[in-house]
RNA sequence: GUGGGUAUAGCUCAGUUGGUUAGAGCGUCAGAUUGUGGAUCUGAAUGUCGCGGGUUCGAGUCCCGUUACCCACC
């Protein structure tokens, strides 16, 4: 399968008998990635308190950057400058770049959509810039990115058929020219399936990318405020019209139950800023949920943040203490928290791989939706 | 000992010539957070207004006494 290793290629190991979850292998220029897998979101060239090695011990395998923001700054050619994305930052695993279709969205304001692409204006300073399937592909060429997106427009939920559809129409636009645009040999391009809650727009689209052939397939556009229901309405529809021996990507998602629901829906990548973003606002995750670690109760807990953790944080202090870092505003405790926040995202999605390894997703998932119910204020 | 000042939520303090159910910030508690603005927002709980008496239709507010603390003086 390995015949050329600085070519991208998806393997799939083992598949769960009773759902559509399935255990693969990304063979990416820097070296190879276990899916199910999740990305923490490393927008401006770094996954925000950490170190590269902080991330390998976390067990974090491939990571996040962003076109829009690297682009806004310092901007690609000063990355470039400095070895790449991968060099830049001294990360020397997979990298995945988000095209910026989604922060165009998010964070610019006054843009102005053309079928060239966008016109928008800083959300730093300002300035008029300009994104479309051509800059995001150059972009991300001088990131270097092991995995590129192709540029997409995301639009808000609610929105209605018509302008759903409108959005898949110029997405498909875009994806053709960031198909055939100029890219590094070992960079995999990815396309991202829109269509809002309307699963016909979904099938449409997805059926226009695969036609335009591409080496992996993301779901696009939920996670923009849409209830859980509809965001895994929209994954069901859309990963069943996806060719089954590609990797699928949910983007932007999420909270570990729907995770799993997607796994169960054969999903096989996500990228959330839960684990980092809690992280810095205050809350840690355990197997079943989060809670604030500032809250008063754990003013004198000797206890680490999860009981049972092997996390750096929880291997060599105590609740009590990163509390206390957290209420004085000592960087520390917020870097502890986002250590142990990613070694338990990581730490859940090993335990998930080796349920559906070892057939057994269903009874895994069923374990637990019952913790997540019965979770109460003990961790 | 004498004179002056202060006392209101866990903390720091507002509180009008006496007038509805005494407020704010911080803290506490709960929630939101999804292809990242270390941001922000929402909601809740908490009062013997130091204590005792008086004046008044009505006192956190005015008067008397008292206690604690602070300052100055002796």
């Amino acid at each position: 399968m390995n015949s050329s290793p600085h070519r991208f290629q998806f393997e799939i190991l083992s598949r769960d008998p009773e759902s559509h979850a399935r255990c693969g292998r990304l063979w990416t220029a820097h070296g190879p990635v276990d899916t199910p897998v999740f990305m923490p979101v490393g927008t401006q060239a770094t996954v925000k308190a950490m170190t590269p090695a902080e991330l390998q011990e976390a067990g974090v395998a491939m990571i996040l950057g962003n076109t829009y923001h690297l682009h806004v700054r310092p901007g690609a050619e000063t990355v470039e400058h400095c070895g790449g994305l991968h060099g830049f930052m001294g990360w020397s695993g997979p990298i995945l770049t988000d095209s910026g279709g989604f922060q165009v969205f998010s964070l610019a304001r006054l843009r102005k959509i053309r079928d060239e692409g966008v016109e928008f204006n800083s959300h730093v300073d300002g300035r008029r810039l300009f994104i479309g399937p051509r800059e995001a592909m150059d972009i991300q060429s001088r990131l270097g990115a092991d995995v590129a997106m192709a540029f997409d427009e995301c639009p808000p939920y609610p929105c209605d058929y018509e302008y759903a559809c409108n959005a898949v129409r110029r997405t498909l636009q875009w994806s053709a020219v960031c198909a055939k645009a100029p890219r590094p040999a070992a960079q995999a391009l990815f396309g991202i399936v829109q269509g809002g809650r309307y699963a016909d727009l979904r099938r449409q689209c997805a059926a226009g990318l695969v036609e335009q052939g591409f080496d992996g397939y993301a779901i696009g556009g939920v996670s923009v405020g849409e209830p859980q229901e509809v965001l895994l309405e929209a994954v069901a529809a859309t990963s069943a019209c996806l060719p089954p021996e590609r990797p699928r990507y949910l983007m932007g998602v999420g909270m570990m139950g729907q995770i799993l629901a997607a796994i169960e829906q054969g999903v096989d990548m996500f990228d959330c800023v839960m684990p980092t973003r809690l992280a810095r606002h205050g809350s840690a995750f355990t197997g079943r949920g989060h809670y604030a670690v500032r809250n008063a109760v754990w003013r004198s807990d000797r206890r680490p943040l999860e009981e049972g953790c092997g996390c750096y944080a929880c291997r060599n202090f105590s609740r009590a203490y990163i509390r206390h870092l957290l209420n004085v505003g000592e960087i520390l405790g917020v870097r502890l928290l986002t250590i142990h926040n990613l070694f338990c995202y990581m730490e859940f999605m090993r335990a998930a791989r080796a349920a559906v390894a070892e057939g057994r997703f269903r009874q895994f998932k069923a374990e637990f939706d019952r913790r997540l119910a019965e979770a109460g204020t003990v961790y």
